[in-house]
DNA sequence: TAGATTGTTAATCGATTAACAATC
DNA sequence: TAGATTGTTAATCGATTAACAATC
């Protein structure tokens, strides 16, 4: 498999390529073809088959691809074909709900510990999982080898989360606090805040 | 103000634009330059400025953009310079959080609502929110005028949500639902799927 | 075979960056 | 004034699309 440059961009679309496969082979379907699924997720067929082409030729000319087999193939690129154990930083809201949530499961990720700094909430029940103490995060980290963890505390607090999760040797973090973080190089960072995408919406609509 | 047709990756920079400023503000801060809010998102200073001049000359020469002038002017620009009220449907563990969080209210938004149809919920408290009936949700929120939902119920119900929420008056979706809506032209909709954002990540990660 | 759809190239389109005159 | 930083232009860079030969 010819390795070359993939342009961030397009990393970023397989993970929707998949999640449409993903919903198809639910739907009992076989096959699919660049027209189709770009139909679904509004994005033109000459770039998925462009797309896909960086990494080999998954399809079939006159009849498309297989979607079992196109499944496999994006799962091995993205690394997720072995589930990834997840930390979540914060008991309150956003995480609880987080880490009670079942849908990352056939996604690739099991999250698999809790932590809070809040004594009322250490020891307590957070779905399958016990929260547990702040002050013992890096240390539990490191020692279990997690190496994805999303932070669900306040704004204020979450570069200082940040900077430890780094030391415990977390490579990928998920950030659910409205605030950009600074990690080494190697250390990815994805955010998310609704807020963000509302006032990109709202940009279009008039009173 | 010349209204160009602005790109939709420029209108998708405001708000983080907009978001780093306010932290400024709170910062005790009164004036920034293109350079300094490139460092702290990671963008061209060139490209800050270039975006910001799309709709106006908001900086100074020698002297940078003021803080708080910078903050109306792209509220304005985003159509939250008022409050919006906004509708959550599902009062599950992501609705229920996102009905709480304190965290839209400085950032144009305020949540009003609450469906679910599940009897069990109905008549529940959600933070200050009461559960409203799923059956009457089209009519509550067309009498409320509310054109902002976030959609937090199972993909498989989140299409029918959709249409519903389409048909009320809706005009902006928020969608948590792992799975692509299909709406009319004029209805604009954003996804959060954090499985979608780690797999983004794993694709750089090695075991 | 005939029809369909891929993989890939070349052309187009759009976005980013570099550079600098204008000016606070 | 001298130093700093904007707004804007032109050049570069990269991404998307159109088109079609290859081939299942």
């Amino acid at each position: 498999m010819p390795v070359k440059h993939i342009p961030d961009i397009v990393v970023g679309r397989l993970p929707q390529y998949l999640r449409s496969l993903q919903r198809m082979a639910l739907e009992g379907r076989q096959v699919t073809s660049s027209q189709e699924l770009g139909e679904r997720l509004g994005i033109s067929a000459a770039q998925i088959r462009k797309d896909l082409s960086q990494f080999g030729g998954f399809g079939k000319q006159g009849t498309g691809y297989d979607i079992s087999f196109l499944i496999r193939q994006l799962r091995t690129i993205l690394n997720i074909d072995h589930d990834w154990d997840v930390a979540v930083v914060g008991a309150g809201g956003i995480g609880s709900a987080v880490a009670r949530y079942h849908g990352f499961t056939d996604r690739g990720f099991n999250v698999r510990l809790i932590f809070d700094s809040d004594p009322e909430k250490v020891g307590t029940q957070v779905g399958e999982h016990t929260v547990q103490d702040y002050a013992q995060m890096a240390e539990i980290i490191e020692q279990a080898g997690v190496h994805i963890a999303m932070i669900a505390v306040p704004s204020a607090d979450a570069q200082d989360v940040a900077d430890k999760l780094v030391k415990a040797g977390v490579k990928a973090i998920l950030n659910y606090a409205p605030i950009s973080l600074n990690v080494p190089p190697g250390v990815y960072v994805q955010y998310i805040d609704p807020s963000i995408h509302l006032q990109r919406m709202t940009y279009y609509l008039s009173r």
